[in-house]
DNA sequence: GGATGCATGTAAAATGTTACATGATTTA
DNA sequence: TAAATCATGTAACATTTTACATGCATCC
């Protein structure tokens, strides 16, 4: 996965620039938060992740950093620049890319089901539902209330798909 | 990630498995192979993947090769141990992980877009919805029903809830 | 029998994870 | 003021990607 001068953004820088662009302005510890509390589990969002892959893309350009200062403590605040928008918006509006499937563990486990017998895609399925079932109960983003009408809606559709596959 | 003796797999290990699991046995060549024609971009399937992760699987026991030849080239047949089926199934049947979100390309872009107007969010999603249904004329599994139904179910589920967004 | 592609690998480089280190702030 | 926690990083390690290497088979 390069990333280096116009090649497109991966994912990961695309999701860190996405955090940056929507708040404006964050530093690198924010973003890497940001990540941790995300009821997505699929990023560790760990700093050891972030800080690297926020300074390459200040060496890119696309990221600039300003000091900031919390009390006495040093701090670097990161905001976009013109081509760092440029290549955000390249990657958030790629449609090709938005509508590819990811890693997707459900399909990835029914690829090995799909010659199955029913009963036992069925009661697997059956498991699935119900862990998804939970999992709509806690909620994902407690005080943001569009985030948290995305994170049901997400899940409102796999129960939907789950439903459907358990009727074949 | 670390895939020492009883940490639980990997996904890439699970379907990796998953592949030998379903054929009974297989060539590192034919999983990575099987990686490619899959309509899921995910994983490269490179052989630079597969081939260490199958050793590294050997070295734990969880898959033993033995020798096949195709003419008179040397080839190293791979299967599942007893130990392999049980980390397997461990990993196949986790329903807490099934159930996850993984990767998703779609919704890792709208928590960005979740504060957008709704005009602009409507446009960008009328965009993911015709690449899904471009998506769906094509074949992904050409010659196994099997598949291609699981297939296409994935495609209409995305299409319910990227039309479901649309709505809000 | 030379070109093309299939099958089997190896190597270098980039990326991401976990774990560790350290100073500043708050709180008990 | 000691303990806890917030904020900012660095380092070692494992994994994965891309690119290269090479021998066998097939086809024209």
């Amino acid at each position: 996965m390069p990333s280096s001068a116009d090649r497109p953004l991966t994912d990961l820088e695309g999701a860190v620039l996405a955090v940056i662009a929507r708040r404006g302005e964050a530093t690198a510890y924010q973003v890497a938060k940001e990540f941790e509390r995300s009821p997505s589990e699929y990023w560790s969002g760990s700093v050891g992740a972030v800080y690297p892959l926020v300074e390459r893309l200040r060496q890119q350009g696309l990221l600039e950093g300003h000091a900031g200062a919390q009390g006495r403590r040093a701090r670097t605040v990161l905001r976009l620049t013109e081509t760092g928008t440029a290549a955000f918006q390249g990657w958030m509006f790629n449609s090709d890319r938005a509508a590819g499937m990811g890693f997707d563990p459900l399909r990835t486990r029914m690829v090995y089901l799909s010659g199955a017998p029913p009963e036992e895609r069925r009661a697997f399925l059956a498991q699935v539902e119900a862990r998804l079932a939970d999992f709509a109960q806690t909620p994902g983003f407690p005080d943001e209330p569009d985030l948290e009408r995305l994170h049901q809606s997400w899940i409102a559709a796999r129960l939907a798909w789950v439903r459907r596959l358990m009727e074949d």
